[in-house]
DNA sequence: TTGACACATTCCTATATGGGAATATATTGG
DNA sequence: CCAATATATTCCCATATAGGAATGTGTCAA
């Protein structure tokens, strides 16, 4: 069996840094395909190829304007991300507070 | 050019649900390998092979016991895919607040 | 040293890209 | 209807799996 579809889920589709860059990007706010491919610099077919592996899995959605498809985020669509990394917080924080400690340990060392 | 590897980041690691299932297991404590491999049903070459790919990404780390390799979590390393989803929080917050606006205002309609 | 247990690695294959190039489709103005 | 603009899709190819099967490596007990 070969990888999963970047189509299968939210995690697949942002695996792609080119498709997190866009994310970013639209996240400020909606944009064209053309604003999309000069803020990238990608050519157009691949920023119309990655933006329909995010509409897949409904990171994005879209409309049209005329000429124009404007393309959006749906956030929502990444919670289920942050909700899985969230699981990890608890452990991570802790983790700080381990090296805190031992930092402090060796500022105020035993004489 | 294909797709980016698998070991080239957080993000292409947890990208198959089989490491993710890995990684809330080892949430709990730390496991050797056979501990992975009965709990998660999988062959024992397909466990090892998903922890070296954990491995190099920094997601796990692993220690020698005996005649056993004990992994467990290293929580840090997901901490920038929490950040990354963070950014998007304020917009799927404003997203809901729309939709419960929207249920109230058919929950009493003008008349 | 030898056998057995616990893991890791290699080999093979079907599958899914992501980018570049070329082409198709949709919409608008004249 | 035609040309121009804005996107989308298709074709081709090099690359990277993930799983199954087989095999290699490391460690311990006797």
């Amino acid at each position: 069996m070969a990888r999963a579809a970047t189509t299968s889920d939210a995690f697949n589709a942002v695996a792609e840094p080119r498709r997190r860059d866009i994310l970013n990007y639209l996240a400020m706010q909606e944009r064209s395909v053309s604003e999309i491919v000069d803020a990238m610099q990608m050519e157009q077919p691949s920023v119309s190829k990655h933006l329909k592996v995010l509409k897949g899995v409904g990171l994005v959605e879209a409309r049209r304007e005329g000429r124009q498809m404007l393309y959006k985020v749906n956030a929502l669509a990444i919670r289920p991300l942050h909700e899985w990394t969230s699981t990890f917080e608890r452990l991570w924080k802790h983790q700080l507070l381990r090296v805190k400690e031992r930092a402090e340990a060796n500022d105020a060392p035993k004489q």
